[in-house]
DNA sequence: TAGCTACGCTACCGTAGCGTAGCGATTCTC
DNA sequence: GAGAATCGCTACGCTACGGTAGCGTAGCTA
């Protein structure tokens, strides 16, 4: 939008990665970025750019300058938020989903990341826009599920006629309403219980849920 | 907090619930919080008094004599949502829960009500008075379930070491999901996989599951 | 119908926020 | 070191909002 090339940079055909921005408008345009996720952090989507200014110390007419509105800042601090995809595979389908549920659990319990979502849920029933982004970042988490359950059921370990995306809802939604909705606090029992009601429900061995039995 | 009672109603010693309130107050109040729900449907918790005021036609002067702030009318009229608990008894937790269930979903697929929650959600992560609010509204939800899984219990139907907020979770949590995280749609198919994934798992007689076999 | 009560209206005050203009000072690149 | 690209700063204009004051008027109760 505002990358506008260097007469140089054009000259010499490198279509390189950095696209002559100056050092300086690189540091600048990074600090601004890391502030505006910080704030989302703190005060959700209704982040003001005045905010974001002092608190980063680069100018607004400067932010401006790279930004052509409050909200195509705040929405691409919110792309930063998308995880990168991780996708276990310990060769059994209860490891690989408690490996992914306890990663989650252990992101919802403490990152200040967690505060932010309903903050942008909320905006994405409003916002078309902030509804993709929203998308991109639920993806992000709800991919790496439908992954492990589809390699379950080529390993015969699941039931073929299960749909992925409902036993990603099942897995996930638990852990996300206990975190935002109950308030409740998200253990080991809770953990456990949900893995087993799931995993024995779905799968063609009964036993394997058999030995987490010891609950709490 | 504006109920200044009339000397005449004091002095009869009449302690009805019209507390001597003109009924023009009772009006305007009433338009007044008609008014802010129905813009807590289309903007969520940042409404504004002015837009209150000119959509009901109600001075803002006026609504400001009846409520010392923003936050107060926007609290009260949050405190509306909460639904009236009901708790079905049809003799068997699959009828229950499938009646719960399918109201719930029924309810976040047509109602804009279900705009809102995410909105109070998310406040609630930085306002307590808003947390209060909102652990009120989300308890009326979580209730009815919470009551069917003791009512199986006593009955013999579920497990007793089954903890009923635990199971809450497990059924309420991934049609919340689908609706605000995935927002997929709430189907036939979901519902019935969701149920029998949860009742079968955790009840004595697994045969209960099997005459809903026919999904989609 | 008399009198009190509540209401509507207009006009405010102060703050916060978005976004822009102009200009001098830095900092980068060559 | 020269020239160009950016940056910071101050000062705006504009809108929206929360909340209040005063006054005239309409509606209610008795």
């Amino acid at each position: 939008m505002s990358n506008r090339k260097t007469q140089e940079s054009q000259r010499a055909g490198t279509p390189g990665p950095k696209d002559a921005k100056q050092k300086r408008t690189v540091r600048s345009q990074e600090r601004v970025l890391t502030t505006t996720i910080e704030l989302l952090y703190e005060a959700g989507l209704s982040l003001s750019v005045d905010e974001v200014s002092r608190r980063s110390g680069v100018a607004k007419t400067t932010i401006y300058r790279h930004w052509p509105t409050r909200a195509a800042l705040v929405l691409e601090a919110c792309r930063k938020l998308t995880p990168e995809p991780r996708v276990p595979d310990h060769g059994s389908f209860v490891q690989d989903v408690s490996d992914l549920i306890e990663t989650l659990a252990q992101l919802l319990n403490t990152a200040r990341w967690s505060a932010v979502l309903p903050s942008i849920a909320d905006a994405a029933e409003r916002d078309a826009e902030v509804a993709a982004v929203f998308g991109q970042i639920q993806a992000g988490h709800a991919a790496p599920f439908c992954e492990i359950v589809r390699r379950a059921q080529r390993r015969g370990e699941l039931a073929k006629e299960l749909d992925p995306s409902i036993m990603t809802a099942m897995l996930i939604g638990p852990v996300f309403y206990r975190r935002w909705f109950s308030r409740e606090p998200i253990g080991k029992a809770f953990i456990q219980a949900l893995i087993r009601q799931v995993v024995g429900a779905g799968s063609f061995m009964e036993q394997e849920s058999a030995k987490s039995k010891q609950a709490e």
